[in-house]
DNA sequence: TCTGGGGTCCTAGGACCC
DNA sequence: TCTGGGGTCCTAGGACCC
């Protein structure tokens, strides 16, 4: 343990974070390669253990190739429920050592704690203790990555893993980062990553040496830009709190499906009525609606309306949200004249959020305004929407809706949650 | 035989305004 | 009459992340 002084930077990603819990909850289920989701018939996997990943295994992976991998792979279902409350255990350990902490999914977070330092020790103490602690009091291995930056952090503790602690002395960012392979910087995925090959780039230190104004030309604008600073170890960003989404979806795929009116009906109203629901029950409302419609082939097309009012009524966001699916999918029919359109997903998303007072402003429109009209029926569909949010809460999600209850595929609702960000 | 569900941000063209 | 520059908003698509 060094000394260290100046910013100090942790991120702490839980391993394999599914599946240890998996193997938390089942002893038998330990040293053995599984996965959460999927099976040999189908389905993907959402994520698989150290064991299964030696094999190549990994998560968004379909199940019948993660059991060609590795024919001994044992599939298990999800507990949900087990991992939002395991989850949330974990973040309060890592509170316990500074407030500058900063959520980016349910199982990773930033925190800066540099002023913990005298109360707690050096980082890379501080990041022990907690690794220690989260292993003991919640059961669960954890990797951490101690450094200046945000971005040096992040790559510390992909490197860590798993179960690991990587600490980058100031004096060593530059030796550290540049024979890491770019994959590694957070933003290049495959496509960037392919671009760089083909000019040659394979590590963070060739990507350095580039001149920015060619990765920018490489990459794009934005993205050359910000991926030439991060190579270059240069990271500006602070540590913040949790920030208010700026969009809010839902989505659900379908096998393959003709597009009739009744199932597009079905699906849309379900989704539209989760997504007012969350809107609602933040007290928000938003201006955009954007319907996505994917294609066997995996093949999508959006279509968004920006509305003069923010809507939050369920049954308004399925109106629009039907109006746009049906102008999709008509043009679909005339791309191929003569078949029946087939569809494999549905998505509902509103962005342009704003908060729901400001919906109540514009509904206190005065009498002979033409606004008045349709505010007023808004008004009246939020009213019962209201009404029925709070019979649900009482008895249920099941107990009241606009439409039938009606399959939804094998996707339990609360994963569904997990994936969802504080609206 | 194409793979879930939840998000963020960027780009590019067009409309419109000054 | 023709032309220039800058800015904002909307729409559609796409890369990327967990």
């Amino acid at each position: 343990m060094g000394m260290y002084s100046g910013a100090a930077i942790l991120h702490a990603d839980l391993d394999a974070f599914y599946a240890s819990v998996e193997q938390l909850l089942d002893p038998s289920l330990r040293g053995r390669p599984i996965a959460v989701g999927g099976s040999a018939a189908g389905g993907v996997v959402l994520a698989a253990s150290y064991e299964a990943k030696r094999f190549g295994v990994s998560g968004g992976m379909p199940g019948r190739r993660a059991r060609e991998l590795c024919p001994r792979i044992t599939f298990v279902r999800g507990h949900f429920d087990r991992y939002q409350q395991l989850a949330d255990g974990v973040m309060a350990i890592l509170r316990d050592v500074t407030p500058v902490i900063e959520r980016i999914s349910i199982d990773e977070a930033f925190l800066d704690v540099s002023g913990s330092v005298h109360l707690f020790g050096p980082p890379d103490v501080i990041a022990d203790q907690l690794r220690r602690r989260v292993r003991r009091e919640i059961g669960l291995p954890i990797s951490i990555g101690v450094a200046r930056t945000k971005h040096l952090a992040k790559v510390a503790s992909q490197v860590a893993k798993p179960d690991g602690l990587v600490l980058v002395a100031p004096e060593r960012e530059r030796e550290f980062l540049d024979p890491l392979p770019v994959a590694l910087i957070w933003g290049i995925g495959p496509v960037a990553q392919a671009r760089l090959r083909s000019e040659g780039i394979h590590t963070i230190g060739q990507l350095a040496a580039t001149s920015p104004a060619s990765v920018r030309r490489l990459l794009g604008e934005a993205a050359g830009g910000k991926l030439s600073a991060l190579a270059l170890n240069e990271d500006p960003r602070r540590v913040t709190g949790a920030t208010r989404a700026r969009s809010v979806g839902a989505q659900s795929a379908m096998g393959r499906q003709p597009a009739t009116p009744d199932t597009v009906r079905a699906v849309l109203g379900h989704l539209a009525d989760r997504v007012a629901v969350r809107l609602r029950a933040k007290h928000r409302a938003g201006r955009t609606v954007t319907v996505r419609v994917r294609y066997p082939g995996m093949r999508s097309v959006t279509r968004s309306l920006t509305l003069g009012e923010p809507v939050a009524a369920t049954l308004t966001l399925t109106e629009i949200a039907e109006q746009l699916a049906w102008q999709a999918l008509h043009e679909e029919s005339q791309r191929r004249p003569g078949e029946q359109v087939q569809i494999s997903l549905l998505a509902v998303s509103v962005s342009n959020l704003v908060a729901r007072h400001a919906v109540q402003q514009e509904l206190a429109v005065p009498p002979g305004d033409p606004r008045r009209e349709g505010s007023e029926a808004g008004a009246a569909r939020l009213a019962v929407d209201t009404s029925m949010d709070a019979v649900r809460a009482r008895f249920g999600r099941g107990a009241v809706g606009y439409l039938p209850a009606m399959s939804r595929g094998g996707v339990p609702d609360d994963f569904r949650e997990l994936a969802e960000k504080e609206v």
